[in-house]
DNA sequence: GAGAGGGGGTTGACAGTGTCTACCTCGCCA
DNA sequence: TGGCGAGGTAGACACTGTCAACCCCCTCTC
């Protein structure tokens, strides 16, 4: 991980200079920015107000001035979040039929979650962020569509009855969450076993794919 | 583990007899009883030690007379969650072949994690306990070893090929995980659609198991 | 029986948190 | 020029986890 953040939000320091991107590029866009970078350097516990305000070099109270209370902080993360999601799945599920869709669109769903923990673990933390919240159910609400999209163009192919679509874009969706979950937070001894991580992210989407795509999906 | 129930945990308020039980029954049971209530009551955000300790009526220094920490505290409840978990994996995984195991297993898991939400979610989250601890490793590794057990059925009855059979272990504990986590806190609108959680908790492990019994999975 | 020791409870204090309130300081516009 | 509001500041409050000091009472030893 390292340096390298998830959105590349590189700390800005004090801009030395207040020329015009001064206004474009205002203290709620560098409060997100410190968001990120200490979210994913010292997990969600660490990512207080005062943290991310000390991280920015404003005052405690200067957050504020932009944003109404901590959580629609941590919302407007969690929305962007699942945009990088979206954007993500997007590129990865383009080419070939829909099982092969489906499993480069998995594949992408966990190795983005691998490499954005922090971001990853903020999505499905309603005690932080309500689900209700508007931004939160667009942005989530669109990397699902990706999948749903995948899923649907399974049923077109034909490997898939259609009154299963939902209940098997559930499948998918929990097979990926969950294995990104695991791997990520994952309290048992997976890793440093005979298991590696990578080869799970390559496989366990394919075969997902695979043994959705098997006898018994099209017909109960 | 005596008279107090794991789960289903009633304040036991304060005893009005001095007898021998209360020495059976001391202030650290009462603490991760009390706990248990309010995680379930007011989620993990609400489980401060202080409110712990106010719902078991001592001082907000009593529970450290106990644990050495919030940590061994909270780690404590996860081991006894995921012991409780197991219990109804082994409870669910008892009759037929290894793929009606697997989808009984699977069904127990999601069964446990919507009944006990506030339990489960504590089980996945390394941010307030740390993976390592070794009784949340001997707990957790119990409950993963029966979901281990009905896959190497599987692999006996001659539906799984052997090398297959720890990822496909964690493709069934990503499924049943991420169904859980998604049925708990998903942000996205699941429920109140055409999905019923009821059926998806019947259907998705079912499906899971038929998946992966289906050809694809004994050759690759 | 006397007294030491300690297990198990208490209160007090500290730094850290989110957030309310009040204040200051600009640039802008009438 | 003067008002005003946007956007920054510091201070205060209640809450948190945890360290420290204290105190009560049971038990063991002499």
């Amino acid at each position: 991980m390292s340096a390298a953040p998830p959105h590349d939000p590189t700390l800005p320091a004090e801009r030395s200079d207040g020329d015009a991107s001064a206004a474009a590029d205002p203290l709620r866009r560098r409060v997100l920015d410190a968001s990120l970078v200490v979210v994913e350097r010292d997990g969600v516990a660490g990512l207080s107000i005062r943290a991310v305000a000390r991280a920015a070099g404003v005052s405690h109270q200067a957050p504020y001035k932009h944003f109404e209370n901590r959580e629609e902080i941590l919302a407007t993360l969690v929305a962007e979040g699942f945009d990088g999601l979206a954007d993500a799945l997007e590129g990865a599920a383009t080419a070939g039929d829909g099982v092969a869709r489906l499993g480069a669109a998995g594949r992408a769903y966990v190795q983005w979650a691998v490499a954005h923990p922090g971001s990853y673990r903020l999505l499905f933390r309603p005690d932080l962020v309500s689900a209700t919240h508007p931004e939160v159910q667009r942005a989530g609400g669109r990397a699902l569509d990706v999948l749903r999209t995948v899923v649907a163009a399974m049923v077109d192919d034909g490997v898939l009855y259609g009154d299963y679509a939902e209940p098997v874009l559930v499948l998918a969706w929990s097979t990926v969450h969950g294995l990104a979950s695991l791997l990520i937070d994952g309290p048992l001894p997976l890793r440093g076993g005979a298991l590696d991580a990578d080869a799970l992210i390559a496989d366990v989407p394919a075969r997902l794919a695979a043994g959705i795509a098997a006898r018994g999906w099209t017909t109960g």
